[in-house]
DNA sequence: AATGAATGAGTTTTCATTCAT
DNA sequence: TATGAATGAAAACTCATTCAT
């Protein structure tokens, strides 16, 4: 790709980072090329549509999520908690993780995999309680993030839910 | 007010909650006119705007909440659990219900003031953990309020929370 | 329908006939309402489509044309040359007729319906060559439609390929 | 012009005409350039406008039909015949050539001459109608190419039309 | 007071044309 | 000279809000 177009490839996916924080999806896609600095035609080379923009940002993000859950650690309890913390700090920075759980793609499905291993080791090991699959800890997650955004203080909010999920 | 005009406002109101809960924020006013049988220009004559309808629609909702916190029974920590579980019902019913505690109103800041006060009685008597304040269970609330419209079984997110939350 | 909502339809319906008559599909609809003194979305209101108002111009003169070819005299060959003539009358005054024939609708199919009906009886009366069906000719009065469009002198058309069509 | 630049030129000019063909005037200039295996700037540095492009395309084949027109046979009645059929031809199987007797030019000037003088000449020998003048030939020439475009038997109309034309 | 028609600014997207590489 | 990236002016369509009926 040539130097240009990775500068504003580049240019656009962190305006657009930016302004789906804070504005949500809802952003207009002018507003988003406006805050790049260049035209609505540029973002639309590079992405062609607004949604696969919006995903574009997302899989920035879970990719490096999965890339932590991959590589858990020997205990499968301390795995599955050093995940939840990192989300955790993820969230508190940005508005927009909650998202990322739900806008689907490939790369989503690769994390809710990665997601769900950690959490059968970790209940196969006593870790975590029993009565729990992993669509309710999807949902537990996301809702974790929603709040976590909100916070001053969120490793309140996370010791509360990892209490919580302890066997 | 006249007795019809009255019934317009129930209506409009009655429609907004169920069109707003299934469609978020998004949905066209003209479709929640068609919805309650109305002229869109008859909504406008009960709320100024869009977004005053969806606040008169939170209200609602928060006024009952508001009933629920303050009929609290004698035991603390049963009116704090008991209160959040009501919480859980609503929200598993009704997508926005989350947006209940953001709008700001005055109506939001009595909910506040009456959830804070289940609160503090509540950890006083050791059935909830000291170490939360008051802006952090808001947090864990409005996050475990997205995670509700989302799971199928919000019995088990509540669960986790609630058992987190304890002493 | 309220006065002045048909009053906006037909002002509407008459500005789209001389915009598409002159500047065919392509003239922006902002355009079109502009000249017919009202707003982008008026126009919407009345015709969810482009293509939707483009029709309903269309089907104006399509359903005149189908009366003219049902009442057809008891003579064939008489028949199918007068529903030639008028259709060169037409064409003559309308730049866009042979778009008529194009844009599929229902009216189209029962225009091409009454259209069949001529040419068969017509043939099997003798008045017409047998070796054309109904595409041939159809394509042959679309090409017509379009010519006649640009001459001056319409009949020397008509008369051209009314004899070519003669047994 | 450089080696390179006259091949640019040619693959651009078969790559146009081969788009317009099928997708008329309407083929975004991007698929051409792609269809040719350059860039849009290249196009651009051959043609100063994506009209200027269409026209060339057309100019390649009026040339050609002027060639045809010219190198006449010595019985008048043939060569107009031939040379409708040779128009019927490119027809049937160029959607666009219809457009080539409408783009303005220098050389479609020449062609509606070489054209003129079959007329003429044809009429002298008594081979075609005398009440037809070119103008009107040309209109229903127009109109057959139009009609000729969407039939899969052309032959038909043709035939339809020469009877018509004869005296 | 209710209706629903009209408004028009705003949204996504396309594409001829220009210009940096 | 070629490339293909960037531009930005439309275009179709939506919808909160106003206003004639």
């Amino acid at each position: 790709m040539r130097a240009d177009a990775q500068r504003n490839r580049a240019k656009v996916l962190s305006a657009a980072a930016s302004a789906f924080a804070s504005g949500g999806f809802g952003v207009p896609l002018d507003e988003i090329a406006a805050l790049a600095g260049v035209g609505p035609g540029t973002v639309y080379r590079h992405f062609p549509t607004k949604e696969a923009l919006f995903q574009a940002v997302m899989e920035e993000r879970i990719a490096s999520l999965i890339d932590f859950a991959s590589s858990s650690s020997a205990d499968p309890g301390a795995a599955f908690f050093a995940f939840l913390g990192r989300i955790g700090e993820e969230a508190a920075l940005k508005r927009d993780l909650s998202d990322a759980f739900v806008v689907p793609s490939d790369l989503q499905a690769r994390l809710h995999e990665a997601f769900n291993a950690l959490l059968v080791r970790a209940q196969a090991a006593g870790a975590v309680r029993r009565d729990l699959e992993f669509p309710d800890l999807l949902a537990l997650l996301k809702g974790l993030l929603a709040g976590l955004a909100e916070t001053s203080r969120p490793e309140r909010l996370l010791a509360v839910v990892m209490d919580g999920l302890r066997a």
